[in-house]
DNA sequence: TATTGTTATACTCTATAACTATA
DNA sequence: TATAGTTATAGAGTATAACAATA
């Protein structure tokens, strides 16, 4: 029983870091690192949200949070802008130039990722969705916290 | 499909993030990182090898891996030595204070990181590493390179 | 010339904890 | 007291490229 969990935990390892291999070199060839990417994709089509949602969403920790929205800020990507209703929270939001780096990239960078995948039909598709939902479900419950 | 396709993804690094969050966690209270960690786990048991093959196996490139084994050395749990037969390649092999590490505390790692999926049955990770296995072979024959 | 590994640089992320300001 | 976020610190991993030794 331990070895079939082994094989299939290494197995969602190696899933994830071969696909990371082909997303992560194609993001930084579009100029950001792989959590900058996290936090535009995170923020696009939105109206904004705020810190701990920007962070309970992309699985960094406030500190770490802080420096990466620092870097993107100065690069004009994106704004803090004070919640009146709770002046405790910022409101973060893509600005229209981050908007625009969002709409030409991501649907590029979806596309270039899904090259490998190309032979996969629905069902293919329908029974990785099932058996991946099935493993989160478990995972989840119990009981892992963000941040 | 490609919406398919995304939520498929998606999953895959949900899975991902959340195994790992329970897992890097544990590693750290074992006073290792993750990286640390995967080499210790890939070098117990065996003869030692090249840092060429522990490179593509942990899957980082040479630079880091020169830093995390001085790191690893430093600490008196694995050694470097030179190869006769090709004295271009070393051959990094835990120390008996590295093995008896390793004989500590890998056993219990899987173990702690395993509590979660408690209720997997036999059939629920045959199902699951049927479906990785299939993405797997897709990802890898894309021909994805690792260093 | 190609390969293995080290060195050097500069940056980014990370964990952690103390701190500020709100609530 | 609790929460959202910043700041501070120190360390670790990363990409990248130049380099040495060997093949």
């Amino acid at each position: 029983m331990n070895k079939r969990y082994m094989r299939s935990i290494r197995l969602l390892a190696e899933c994830y870091h071969a696909f990371s291999q082909v997303s992560d070199a194609h993001v930084r060839t579009l100029g950001l690192t792989p959590p900058q990417f996290d936090i535009i994709a995170t923020l696009g089509n939105t109206e904004g949200m705020s810190g701990k949602d920007l962070g309970e969403k992309t699985l960094m920790t406030k500190g770490t949070l802080t420096g990466v929205l620092d870097r993107l800020e100065a690069r004009g990507l994106l704004t803090r802008s004070m919640n009146p209703d709770d002046r405790r929270c910022m409101i973060v939001q893509l600005t229209v130039s981050g908007q625009d780096l969002f709409d030409r990239i991501f649907a590029p960078h979806v596309e270039f990722c899904r090259q490998p995948l190309a032979g996969y039909t629905e069902e293919d598709f329908l029974a990785l969705e099932r058996e991946l939902a099935k493993l989160k479900r478990h995972l989840d419950s119990a009981g892992i916290e963000g941040t």
